[in-house]
Parts: C-alpha cells; sequence; structure tokens
DNA sequence: ACATTAATTCAACAAAATTTGAAATGAATT
DNA sequence: AATTCATTTCAAATTTTGTTGAATTAATGT
C-alpha cells in the first residue's frame, strides 16, 4: 500500500533543536511521539489512489435504492423486470442506478435473450454486509 | 430485521389459476420459485430505516478526504490542529467534513483545555476497514 | 425489413453535497 | 472583561447527484 504525500514530508516551519513542531495537547504529543512522531502519521493513511477506489464504492452504497437492489440479487440473480417489479422505479431511473453498481464493479449484467440478467460480483458480495 | 412494503403484497394483476406472474426467464422463473416465489424477494431486503441509516453511514465514508480523517485517528485520537496540519484543509472544510462523521457516530470529539480531540467511536472502527 | 419487448441513453431540470471566506463561539490566560 | 488561540457556524457560490420523460439500442420473432 503505497502512501499520501502529506505536509509533514516538506521542511517548511523547521524544528529548532529541541524545540516543538506544534502547539498541541500534551497528551496527542506523547502518543505521536510514541508513534514515531508527525511524521508516521503518513504511513497510516493509504496512498490516494486506494482511498478513491475505496471513497467510489462507498457512494455507490450510499442510497437505499441501490442497496435494495443489492439485497434483492444477493442470493440469486435477476433480471430487471423482476428488480422493477419489486422496486416500482421508472425503468431510466433503475438503469441508472444499475449502472452506478455496475460501473463500481459491485454488480455484473448479462443479456439472456431479451432479458439483462444482473448479479452480484465478489466485489459486491464482499462489501454487502 | 423488519421488511418493506413492496409490489408483490398488493393484489394487483391477480394470477389466473396456473398462470404466470411476469414474462420472465425461464431460469430466473425457476429460481424464484425455488426459494418461494416472488413475494419471497421481500424477505430478502431489510427495512426501509435500515436502509437509511447504512446509506447514511455509507455516505459519510464516500470521501477520500473523510477516510483520511477516519485512518489518522483510527490508532490514537488526534486534535484538529494536528489533522488540519496532515490535511492541509481549511478551517471551515475540515469542520464540515469532522461534522458528517461525528453526525452519523463514527467519531466523537471532546474538548481537552483549548482543544478538541476526536477520537474513532465503535461503530467508526466498525466500518473502517 | 418490420414489429415487439426489455432495457438503456440522453438532455434538461431539480435537489443535495461541497467549498469558500467571514463572523461567531468556547476555553484558557492576562 | 479583554485577548488570544482553536475550532465551529453561517450564508453564498459552485459542483455533484439524482430525476424525468422522450428517444434509442439490443435481441427476438414474424
Amino acid at each position: 500500500m503505497k502512501r499520501v504525500s502529506c505536509a509533514c514530508c516538506e521542511p517548511e516551519g523547521k524544528n529548532e533543536a529541541g524545540g516543538k513542531d506544534l502547539d498541541i495537547p500534551e497528551q496527542i504529543q506523547k502518543e505521536l511521539d510514541a508513534i514515531g512522531g508527525f511524521e508516521a502519521l503518513a504511513g497510516r493513511v493509504p496512498d490516494a489512489a486506494h482511498l478513491e477506489e475505496k471513497s467510489r464504492i462507498y457512494h455507490a452504497l450510499s442510497d437505499p435504492l441501490r442497496l435494495t437492489i443489492l439485497y434483492l440479487i444477493r442470493d440469486q440473480p435477476l433480471c430487471v423486470c423482476v428488480i422493477n417489479r419489486f422496486t416500482r422505479l421508472s425503468g431510466s431511473k433503475l438503469s441508472y442506478h444499475l449502472n452506478i453498481l455496475k460501473e463500481i464493479g459491485l454488480i455484473e449484467g448479462e443479456y439472456h435473450g431479451n432479458w439483462i440478467i444482473y448479479s452480484l460480483t465478489d466485489t459486491g458480495r464482499e462489501f454487502l454486509r
């Protein structure tokens, strides 16, 4: 896992010998020292690309309609028509939400005859708890 | 876990004796029958309140800045000043995001002298993977 | 080629989330 | 009670998301 670039890596406001980095609460300063100082914080945060990806997945999950869809197809794949019959959404609205889930890789759709059948992907299964 | 109300519970478009509910792919129909028909789908979807709550938590997680904050304070609480020093956000912007995380219960803040120190809640710990 | 059914795409609009900078608040100190 | 520092709150501007209905594509059968 790569790390983000951060303020701590720049030589701005350099420390005097024995001086403190910031005016911060004593307890926090102690804990920071224990983990390796302010600089060590960078090591705790995943890199930007990783955070972006995760946040986009969470965004896809951040809507009750989309969660409904995921739960519906969790145990067996369903065609759009059945999902629609259950949710009673307009076609285009349902399609919009299906597409968001598909784009981020939580579900996948496949034509079977006239119908498109959606199922949960492994990623979808991993994130749907 | 309560269930949502749905189209399947209404006597609209009632079945003829032996007739089919919908024109749907054979395979899907078979699987639906196996789980107890279209009606059984309702049992797979958590109730609306539950979905709302979950989607709001996912929304809070759906931003790289907010994920950064969560990772920063995962192993030790931090004052806003340190978080700010790391993220280099404007004060009000950081406050805005901290508040979103706080409102949904992923983090909590407590005054210590002049500073507010934020830490992950149990819920926060549960969702930050 | 044409019609039919299932589902998606598009563009315009509405609604919600985020950013910005200024002003306000809370806690400690003088 | 005035000052200072850390942080939040507010309102306006901007950006991102979600909704709507009409038009389009895809697959199938005639």
